[in-house]
DNA sequence: TCAACCTATGAAATCGTTTTCACTTCACGA
DNA sequence: TCGTGAAGTGAAAACGATTTCATAGGTTGA
């Protein structure tokens, strides 16, 4: 009755509103959703918020969603498809309306699962192979194209540190680092291919790696931030006349003064959440809407 | 009955198990909390996840909720005291189980509402004046008094660079930087001193100001980490035969490796946020247990 | 054998909303 | 004046789990 929907007329309804907000009245969103079906509550999954770019995703998505009435239930999955299934279980238990989901792998089979369990998904950062889903990425393959370009515009021995190939964004930041190789009638070479976990410590051993041949790189594209982190501790690990070069995906807000200064496209991460928060919304308004796939880019 | 409370003998309560695993029961959580009177959801509201400091907080408490079977709610309340009252009270009606909260204000009275609505609550962070809170810290004046210390060893004039002064955090690391004045016995210089609000742009403004003097000092205390960004912000945008030495509160991963490097004491906030998981856990546990204020150090 | 007691069991009430439904009232046109 | 329709009202059912309650069944000791 009290929301709205009853057929009482003008006077008493507003009779009875001036009413309950005298009394102190609070609806119990509970027994609401409850008989409503629906939560109020939306969740996301994320490998890690402590990773500054999914923080600033989650930030994004809280402020959008804020404006619409719902509360953000926040899951960290550590990238492992197990916290990640238990998560999404637990979430619909919760009866949350929907999910905003950084895949862990591309693997559908327990996605279907949650979607079967009636949540409505949303994927964000990492693309999985079915068009039954609204996702939104960010411009991986022509950024990486363009920073690696950068790179091979000064010379021809470019390193490459990505993560895991099961993963979209590094298989289209790896298709970029190519792209950009071809134009530039460049061979990579094989040795300077490094495929790691995403992890400080991967970017860090990768490193050393590189520094121990007899011909360091010239530069390095490095796949993701926290990457780079392992990778600048290497290089602060060893004296060098001439440090190579990094270029990196995933901006931290002080690259530009470190000690070696590190070149980044710029991640939009904060509007990778709004937009995300937006599809959620406008499908849970309309679930027959047709699934939108957005690809952001560095423009505005 | 499907709560093991219900007197049912072993084998019975085996079979109905077995069929509802077989037949994918899934417990509504919305139902059962109705009944129930809890959510098993835990909310926390903090001025900013996209701040690294609360990030590590928030992961802290995650990790720790997880285990016990709950799921954390994530609010920025931007340090307004209109959006933590907002929140709180859109978390009320949600019927959360708990909220952890590091308050705008030490304003008493918004938080007694939340609390009379029968919020559960915990501090982090930030005191209030009442002893009503579980409440966990860090040792801010402790940690103020021997990073300003080790400036002082080199030179006498050294810079404060604070945040409001409504909040206990800015408050006990003032006092920490007088500390050190003191045991040094060195007077502060008025000139010397500035309050800001914990921004970027207040901690470049306050920077700027400082390096306009005649004669600038020759170290600066900043009191979190995010106006140490605005503070290296000013520092390159100026030329220096020498620049001064920078302490700050909160450590950001990279500030080793900075071309102005930065000393900081290491905030544990990752276990801050693990124990004021803990001590909501405790008390909802049992409502009458006496308030615990716990300090967290860096020791370990 | 029977009373007394304990345990297992199914039915029913409850949590606080929302929605449906039957019903009354009133106005209007025939 | 009566019938039809619209509009407002209050009661009751539903959401799905938990808890209480009464009852049936079984066991034990006198």
């Amino acid at each position: 009755m009290l929301n709205g929907n009853a057929p009482v007329s003008g006077a008493t309804l507003e009779r009875v509103q001036t009413a309950a907000s005298e009394l102190g009245y609070r609806r119990n969103a509970l027994a609401s959703g409850l008989r409503r079906r629906a939560s109020r509550l939306i969740g996301v999954v994320v490998p890690d918020v402590a990773n500054p770019f999914y923080t600033e995703v989650v930030r994004g998505i809280e402020d959008q969603l804020r404006g619409a009435g719902y509360l953000l239930v926040l899951c960290n999955s550590d990238g492992k498809i197990e916290k990640q299934t238990e998560y999404l279980r637990l979430l619909a238990d919760q009866q949350l309306d929907g999910v905003i989901l950084a895949p862990a792998t591309p693997d559908l089979d327990k996605l279907e699962d949650a979607v079967a369990s009636g949540l409505t998904v949303v994927l964000i950062d990492r693309r999985v192979a079915s068009t039954v889903y609204d996702t939104v990425t960010v411009k991986n393959r022509d950024d990486a194209r363009i920073l690696t370009a950068g790179l091979l515009a000064a010379s021809r021995r470019i390193a490459h540190i990505g993560g895991p190939h099961r993963t979209s964004t590094a298989q289209d930041r790896f298709a970029g680092f190519l792209d950009a190789h071809t134009s530039a009638g460049v061979d990579p070479d094989p040795r300077l291919i490094f495929e790691t976990d995403y992890s400080e410590q991967g970017g860090y051993e990768a490193m050393k790696s590189l520094l121990e041949l007899e011909q360091p790189p010239a530069g390095v594209f490095v796949g993701n931030n926290v990457m780079t982190l392992g990778v600048l501790r290497a290089l602060s690990e060893t004296e060098m006349a001439a440090a190579p070069k990094i270029v990196s995906f995933d901006p931290l807000p002080w690259w530009a003064s470190s000690v070696h200064p590190v070149t980044t496209g710029s991640q939009p991460s904060y509007r990778l959440g709004r937009t995300a928060a937006d599809l959620l919304l406008l499908r849970l308004a309309d679930p027959s809407r047709e699934y939108a796939d957005v690809n952001i880019g560095n423009e505005e």
